[in-house]
DNA sequence: TCAGCGAATAAGAATCATTCCAATCAGCAA
DNA sequence: TTGCTGATTGGAATGATTCTTATTCGCTGA
């Protein structure tokens, strides 16, 4: 039985299956949630659009759900300062901005060679498997 | 009394009384703290560095007198993940590298045309008023 | 089809960093 | 000395997240 007018992505059912994990409604249903909507929800936020739809679903459920999205790579996982986590189905390399006064969350896509230029900084021997670059401030009223 | 063999740094005083706030011991200890040992501490292990020439402060002034110093500019509050706050007293602009197997932290000096480069990313109608870098993956042996 | 097994889920307790609160305390001014 | 204001203390409270335990689910082989 379908549970949503969205598609469940193909993506999903095929990077679990590489994880050596099962596809299961609740994952479904918390992938879809990142991708219908994509303003960087918390896993609080997540629980709340996602019981409509799956009204048994427990919010230890949706951070185990987070944390399997996360480590197949579908979803990267977003924070700031040591506010609550955030959730971002965006998996072009992008920059965060963080607008200090709505809280809102933008992505910011950021062009190869700015992030090659930003790796430049390091000096020999440190590798680095991971950039975040962060932008705090105020953004358009738009 | 002087409790530290470190001067107190001429710079604590002013940029308190800049901003209207006293100057106190425990300030003075805490910022010292951050001063000799360069190495990222979050506030219960400057707690710990501070006892023994201070065994009456609390756990509450510690992360008092570091919220203090992050608002008079003094020190940088670092964030990963949802790890502990760190805090670091160096104020010359640079990104954070962070070592995955040890946990360690290391600063990167930033040059300003990296900066620049980085902060051109942004769209027009964005003001950042801050940017973070952080490095994640694993820093030379040595 | 059914039993068995490991993975996934649910519900609530536990954790940990941090903040809040109420009661003192310290330094300066009148 | 007395007040006043900001700072410190110690402990309680908070809030996001993780852990624990029992239960359920879904697949595999008989």
């Amino acid at each position: 039985m379908r549970l949503s007018h969205q598609e469940p992505p193909a993506n999903l059912a095929q990077r679990l299956a590489d994880s050596g994990l099962r596809n299961t409604p609740q994952r479904e249903v918390v992938y879809n949630a990142l991708l219908v909507r994509r303003d960087h929800p918390t896993a609080d936020e997540v629980y709340t659009r996602v019981r409509p739809e799956m009204p048994t679903i427990s919010l230890a459920t949706v951070y185990n759900c987070l944390e399997t999205l996360v480590q197949c790579d579908l979803v990267r996982q977003v924070n700031f300062e040591r506010g609550p986590s955030r959730y971002c189905a965006n998996l072009l390399p992008h920059a965060h901005f963080h607008d200090e006064k709505t809280g809102a969350t933008y992505d910011i896509p950021l062009p190869p060679e700015v992030l090659a230029h930003v790796r430049s900084v390091l000096p020999a021997g440190y590798e680095a498997k991971t950039v975040e670059i962060t932008f705090h401030g105020q953004a358009p009223i738009a």
